[in-house]
DNA sequence: TGAATTGTTATCGT
DNA sequence: AACGATAACAATTC
């Protein structure tokens, strides 16, 4: 569930509290979650000090003082929770550091789908993402140059983290609908004018998105107040904000999937 | 009770 | 061979 802006928020609220701390513990009973092992992993952090927090793709990545990097990928259900004592008893916790200022941060994780990797070698581990969607580099140009290489429909396309990095289900849909493309429309056959439509489409719900802490749809991902800007996704039955047809679901690669199927149509415009 | 949920990976087919 | 589509998988919630 957490995409882009769901990690990027994350990313943002526990720079503050991590960055400049040093790792004095680190300890999980999960030894699926943790690579290459529990043990591992604890070995090359604790110590260490944290010099920085940022994202590639969906991944938070803390950057340690040796060079060294603890990725950590929330997947489905994954989150991070400060042992406060405020928010009560934390449930499914999968791993915990303490931190050098007495602060622990808990790994929680309902359905173990998370993934801790500790690498010496971030380009290596990272090396099979595609292009940050808002970064500079990342222009109409370039966007059309990956949909015309390859002949794929385009939800899936845009879902492939290889092609870009940071996309789910939510913002696939949201971004499909703000261009006013089909999902199914095979991403060779877009004209210059929707590739143009398509990369700002992208751009900016996943600011927007950003700008709204993430979308917040279940007890999965606290915070977030996009749900309530969303165009399409999770609206099944509702009238469309645009042209009040009503959303239409659809099953796209085992994805499900929302469109507007007035505002889009398959083939042209 | 079983259907739904997601990103990744393994596998199948073209 | 390379690419694209599909199935399986992790484990829980409702």
């Amino acid at each position: 569930m957490p995409e882009l802006p769901e990690v990027e928020t994350i990313v943002r609220q526990c720079r503050p509290r991590l960055v400049g701390r040093r790792i004095a513990a680190f300890n999980s009973a999960w030894p699926r979650g943790c690579r290459p092992s529990v043990a591992h992993v604890r070995r090359n952090i604790v110590g260490r000090l944290v010099h920085a927090v940022s994202r590639r793709g969906k991944f938070i990545v803390l950057e340690l003082d040796d060079g060294g990097h603890l990725l950590i990928h929330l997947r489905m259900s994954g989150r991070f929770e400060w042992l406060d004592g405020g928010n009560g008893r934390p449930r499914h916790v999968r791993a915990a550091w303490g931190l050098d200022d007495g602060n622990r941060l808990l790994f929680c994780d309902a359905r173990k789908f998370g993934r801790i990797t500790y690498t010496r070698d971030l380009a290596g581990a990272t090396a099979d993402l595609g292009p940050e969607p808002l970064e500079r580099c990342f222009t109409a140009a370039r966007l059309g140059h990956l949909l015309r290489h390859r002949r794929r429909q385009l939800k899936p396309l845009l879902l492939d983290q290889t092609v870009i990095a940071g996309l789910g289900n939510i913002y696939t849909d949201e971004a499909l609908f703000r261009a006013g493309l089909h999902p199914l429309t095979r991403s060779d056959t877009l004209r210059p004018a929707q590739i143009r439509r398509l990369h700002q489409a992208i751009r900016s719900v996943l600011r927007l998105a950003i700008r709204n802490h993430g979308t917040t749809l279940d007890w999965i991902y606290p915070g977030g107040w996009m749900q309530r800007r969303l165009m399409v996704y999770g609206r099944t039955g509702e009238p469309c904000r645009r042209c009040r047809t009503a959303i239409v679901a659809l099953r796209v690669g085992q994805r499900g999937t929302h469109i507007c199927p007035k505002c889009q149509r398959r083939g042209e415009e």
